[in-house]
DNA sequence: CCGATTGCCTAATCTGGGTTAGTGTTTCCT
DNA sequence: AGGAAACACTAACCCAGATTAGGCAATCGG
């Protein structure tokens, strides 16, 4: 289970750290929260559904999960990936009950924190509340990205773009080694999350072979040629804000 | 021009109202805001391009403005509309860069607040950032339920869906009577909003009109039969947050 | 061991919606 | 008043991508 290795709040650490530094007292505060539960729920399962009121924030750190929103007749949009480091309700201070759902796509694991644990964490390093909204701040930019992708581009430039994207994200966690990366997820999430048939995904990533683009097969996403991967996806790093100030 | 006559932070104060009750001490912190210099941008300008560094908060008071992101070949995506009320960067304490362009669809008038003097209102009633935080939060709704828009719905529930969600927002703010509304917009902006080409964008409204679910004339829409649109578009208003707590 | 499930892939068909190329109307500018 | 934009709308063409209907390989469970 290679995708269930890395764990704690490591990838979380070094994703902050991407935005601040952050020095030995930060991670002695934010280990606090991995004292809580550690929750397992199995691929292909719910793990809060729309309509839910949430209690809890959940801190992602084996596994991946997404945000997605159904329509009553079926029809099923991923709204955004949860990779290891990311939490996925901080929302939960402010709204009272969740406009989407949140799926497990392989097996996951993430401890669920009680406002109040994270509350002290907080007050212990109140400095940490900026890199956690920063958090939420990209998390929304990537949201205004993908709209653009699902509106504008098209489906190789939309999936080519997905795939510099993740690459960014998984080496920010460090889950991604060299230019190759576990992409554990089905073709069929993948065109849940370009609204795209799964057909037509297929169709897609095939000429990304043929081009040699890539190269995808026991769930391992090698990039072969990223600046040709990014021009054709018109790629811009910038809504992933991971200048530090 | 009736766009421009409604002013001052009176749509802000009835936006934040729906979220929590807010009494005079509060209106009277909150009209600090207007104590700053009042901007004017034509039609079809820019308010803010992507890149930028922000050194400004700007709230809306009258016309209407869009979140908007384009591509170097020229492609461009509304990924959202900003209305009289609505603040432009709350992000601006985070974020040092814009990811996205901002850009007056019609007319618009808004208040450049310096963040010093935004601290100001926010030392003087601490909890407003509760109704601040959540105006961020129901802007990062709005955009998931957009993305199964663009995603999974069709043309014609897609834009059903855009109207029932422009009438609730007009509706906050006092710009909705009974059930029309200004639309001050093109066409053009509904089709990029939409992700669909102008000459699509029309037949769906002529199909609209043909079916007498709206009226759409001299820039006012006038919704027939509401819950039939609401039935169409498969309209769930919980994304709005609009229930007090 | 075998049957069932899940995921990947292909081929054939068909239609939704893009593209292009117009016309007519209103508003704005000087 | 007269010309130029900007905007709304229509018609004809056609292709990208959805839909349907499979087959094949790998994994899982009993």
């Amino acid at each position: 289970m290679p995708t269930l290795t890395a764990a704690g709040i490591e990838p979380l650490f070094r994703l902050l750290s991407r935005y601040m530094p952050l020095d030995e007292e930060d991670r002695e505060a934010l280990s606090a929260l991995e004292t809580g539960p550690i929750c397992t729920r199995d691929a292909r399962t719910d793990i809060a559904r729309e309509g839910e009121n949430p209690t809890v924030i959940r801190l992602l750190v084996s596994g991946w999960a997404c945000r997605y929103k159904d329509l009553p007749d079926g029809r099923r949009q991923i709204v955004g990936f949860f990779l290891p480091g990311d939490f996925c309700d901080l929302n939960i201070y402010i709204l009272s009950e969740l406009d989407h759902s949140i799926g497990a796509l392989t097996q996951a694991r993430f401890y669920e924190i009680q406002p109040q644990q994270f509350q002290e964490v907080i007050d212990q390093r109140p400095h940490l509340i900026r890199a956690l909204l920063w958090h939420e701040m990209v998390s929304a930019g990537i949201q205004r990205e993908w709209l653009l992708s699902i509106g504008q581009r098209s489906p190789l430039e939309r999936l080519s773009h997905l795939f510099v994207e993740l690459y960014y994200r998984l080496r920010a966690v460090g889950l991604a080694t060299g230019m190759s990366f576990d992409l554990p997820i089905t073709q069929n999430h993948l065109a849940e999350a370009n609204g795209l048939s799964v057909v037509h995904l297929n169709r897609t990533l095939q000429e990304m072979r043929r081009e040699e683009l890539i190269e995808l097969s026991d769930r391992q996403l090698r990039i072969n040629d990223i600046e040709r991967l990014k021009q054709i996806a018109m790629f811009n790093s910038n809504y992933l804000h991971f200048n530090r100030q």
